[in-house]
DNA sequence: GCCGTTTTCGGCCCGACTGTTTTCAGTCG
């Protein structure tokens, strides 16, 4: 059984508890579980009781559902609470403003266990018998069945960052003296965003109703002096939270989240005899403001260093923040170039000259142009004799933009066997190969491994392309092991890629982290398709801020001769 | 069910908004 799988079965025992109106403190422990289960870099199933227990909020009891889970393929306790309602409750809980007391009380009242008994119920005009609910609601209801396809499904980063940027204009525009700041899952630069945080700093209630009339609303979730909730065009919930100006930092600290990491921030909290809420930070017994006004200054009153929003996943911040051992993360200023793009010889959109042109003007001290191989017919890829008669075109170009060095590359598949799609001396011939994984991606774990791990014997491969090759919200990473491809790599001295393709930000944050602390190199691409494509470099430099990843663990923060040094084709270990 | 710089027992983050209420429960983030 994968992370996620397991993830799925603690997800549905929380939820079944919830129902039950179980101890909620149970039901947090199951949840927080499923949470860190699905996101833990290393296949849990694999591990041991002993080794489960240190995964933080992993005890006794979960470790040994856990193993269980892993053995079997099921978990007792999973089936008899599945056994005690009808599975089809759990698609209640789904519905917006419906939660486990409400599921719990259509299933005892009128036995109401699946969407369309309930959307009949409702219709009926039956619900409002049951205490508790009325009329209101009881539409309520009707219309989250009505939506429930469409709210739905996570939104990518780079979408949601847009919508946001779109909300926080228009708001600034009819209120120019307060302050907008993203907050949430976007502040923390998460791969997917469920919605949109913005915290406004110095307003009054009259932006809410400027708020609620953003022409993409197409409905209000609900409307108060300090906050409201609407739905937008596209299926985007979005959130305004009006605060005080001495209240700043501490909203933001709060709407940033995680929640995983404010629950811990604010035990800590606690623990110091203070009281944290997005107003500030209050000594818990007189009620006196300690802090609020910066986010610095809170943490520095729990006796720790400002977090990076990137980092605020409990996942290490908290200790290290307090050790003083978090790390420098990498920012866009800190690359010199861009390793990974097509032309119009292959697949590109725009020629090999605007190209070079635009990333010059970007800045770029080098690029390398990496078009596809003959393998990946479809995109018109290059075989030996077309490659390197391209890369001739490449090079001849050295020496035309100031200050701008093209290196000669390909992006070469990696063929289901694990051999490369262009022949050693041809891929020796070129100045930088990147081999991907592009066809043939169902392959079973097993297969997966020894083609990749095949591939990284080729003494010519400099970098492992988006070495999942995941799409997110379409499709699931290949089947790899992954630990396994991140020690060959270190092995060899190939570099990994961090992808900066919205779609597929691979390698991820968490795999990120995993080649970053066994001490692999990695590299941040655009894989641009085309001149305007050339500019999202930020989006994988975020994605690595979560993986912890400095400066020095990058590649392309080098100059170009440093750069060419630290090419596993220039390496003596060759 | 987890966890420990006060604890191996007794805690466990906190507030806004809504709807159905005459003082609050449920949901959400």
């Amino acid at each position: 059984m994968d992370n996620k799988s397991i993830a799925q079965v603690l997800a549905q025992i929380a939820d079944l508890l919830e129902i039950k109106g179980e101890n909620a403190f149970k039901i947090r422990a199951y949840r927080s579980a499923a949470e860190v289960v699905a996101t833990w870099p290393d296949p849990v199933a694999r591990m041991d009781a002993q080794q489960l227990r240190t995964i933080p909020g992993i005890g006794k009891d979960l470790a040994a559902k856990i193993r269980e889970l892993a053995e079997t393929g099921v978990s007792p306790y999973h089936q008899q609470l599945l056994a005690e309602f009808p599975p089809t409750i759990l698609d209640l809980l789904r519905l917006q403003g419906v939660g486990p007391k409400t599921v719990a009380t259509l299933y005892s009242t009128l036995r109401i266990s699946t969407i369309e008994d309930l959307a009949a119920a409702a219709k009926a005009g039956r619900l409002r018998s049951i205490r508790g609910i009325g009329a209101k609601k009881e539409a309520q209801i009707l219309k989250a069945i009505e939506e429930r396809a469409k709210d739905q499904g996570r939104h990518l980063l780079t979408e949601t960052a847009a919508t946001a940027a779109d909300l926080v204009s228009y708001l600034q525009s009819h209120a120019p003296d307060v302050e907008f700041m993203p907050v949430g899952s976007l502040r923390r630069g998460c791969e997917t965003c469920g919605d949109i945080d913005i915290v406004a700093v110095g307003g009054d209630q009259t932006l809410m109703d400027v708020f609620v009339g953003h022409p993409k609303v197409e409905q209000v979730l609900g409307q108060g002096s300090t906050k409201s909730s609407v739905k937008l065009a596209g299926s985007y919930q979005a959130d305004l939270r009006l605060v005080p100006r001495e209240s700043r930092g501490a909203a933001m600290q709060y709407f940033t989240g995680s929640k995983a990491h404010n629950i811990i921030v604010r035990d800590r909290a606690m623990q110091r005899g203070f009281k944290l809420n997005e107003y500030g930070l209050f000594k818990s017994d007189t009620d006196e403001k300690v802090a609020g006004e910066t986010e610095e200054g809170i943490y520095q009153a729990l006796g720790m260093a400002w977090v990076e929003p990137e980092l605020r996943e409990h996942r290490g911040e908290i200790e290290a923040a307090v050790a003083g051992t978090l790390p420098t993360l990498i920012t866009v200023g800190d690359l010199r170039g861009d390793l990974h793009m097509h032309t119009t010889a292959s697949d590109g959109k725009d020629d090999l000259e605007s190209m070079a042109a635009a990333a010059h003007r970007l800045g770029h001290q080098y690029i390398a142009i990496t078009d596809h191989s003959k393998a990946l017919a479809m995109a018109n890829g290059l075989d030996e004799k077309r490659a390197l008669e391209h890369a001739a075109r490449i090079r001849a170009l050295n020496g035309r933009y100031n200050g701008l060095t093209l290196l000669a590359g390909i992006e070469c598949d990696i063929l289901p066997d694990g051999r490369l799609d262009l022949a050693d001396d041809c891929l020796a011939q070129l100045d930088f190969v990147v081999a991907s994984v592009h066809s043939n991606l169902s392959q079973d774990r097993q297969q997966m491994t020894d083609r990749i791990l095949r591939a990284l014997e080729c003494p010519w491969v400099d970098v492992l392309g988006h070495p999942t090759a995941r799409r997110l919200l379409k499709r699931d990473p290949i089947q790899v092991d992954l630990p396994a491809v991140i020690a060959a790599a270190k092995e060899h001295g190939v570099a990994l890629e961090i992808n900066c393709q919205p779609e597929r930000l691979d390698l991820s944050d968490v795999n990120a982290r995993l080649a970053r602390d066994r001490g692999v190199p990695l590299v941040i691409s655009t894989d641009a398709h085309s001149v305007a494509a050339l500019a999202r470099l930020r989006w994988g430099v975020q994605t690595a801020r979560r993986g912890w990843v400095r400066p020095a663990d990058v590649l392309n923060t080098l100059g170009v001769d440093a750069l060419r040094a630290r090419l596993r084709r220039h390496r003596k270990t060759r």
